[in-house]
DNA sequence: GCCTCACATCGAAATGTGTCAATATGAAAA
DNA sequence: TTTTCATATTGACACATTTCGATGTGAGGC
């Protein structure tokens, strides 16, 4: 129950950083390679290769090696995950967990 | 242009955390004021606060102070406007800004 | 007026994150 | 095999974030 939000916000904490979020909207248009993606930010190889390493971890982007190169592109089932997520968590409901929370019980007379 | 990024990254942040994920989950059933979001968690009273504050600054959430008490709720605005961001970045499409990304300039012979 | 209640803000401590230079790894070229 | 190239990892640092207890604030109730 705990880790179902847990995993979900990995995702948002990814996208929390402006450089990631645009690396993934990079990464929308293709597969690109990691020297592609160093050309557009003035941010060293290492940072770089962090940035990639958490959006791999969360489910968002996959790595595909092809000999010294790795070519990365989005996860189509990362992505439905995410969106099904933010739908789940924001789109209006009779939440069961929390159904039986009387308004007047509180913050009234 | 890179702050179309910040913002829009700035309510991923927000989501980032698995409590506040799920305090917009609970939002997304109806109007809770604070002493009811905290019946569910087991923070400090400031805590929370600072919480609710960071989800208020982001846009995703509304207070509205009624006496003493303040009554949280989503703002479907800032739903709406996290949702179109989040298909921005991720949905396929033919982006300008890196169309000109020819994948054989690099990464191969 | 004074007290209480709901919530916000402050200050401090612990932990997490972004960044870099340096170094390691692993594949291909020479 | 030695070198070179693309990327990953490490270690260190600055800064941000989470959290709390303590205190401030502003609205009602006494």
């Amino acid at each position: 129950m705990d880790k179902f939000y847990k995993e979900g916000a990995s995702v948002f904490k990814a996208l929390g950083d402006p450089r990631r979020a645009m690396i993934v909207d990079m990464l929308s248009c293709g597969e690109l390679c990691a020297c592609k993606i160093l050309e557009k930010f003035s941010i060293s190889q290492s940072t770089l290769s962090h940035h990639m390493k958490l959006l791999c971890e969360c489910g968002l982007v996959v790595g595909r090696n092809e000999g010294k190169w790795t070519h990365y592109s989005l996860s189509a089932d990362g992505i439905a995950r995410t969106k099904q997520f933010l739908c789940h968590i924001t789109d209006s409901k009779e939440n069961p967990i929390y159904k039986n929370m009387d308004p007047d019980q509180c913050c009234s007379k």
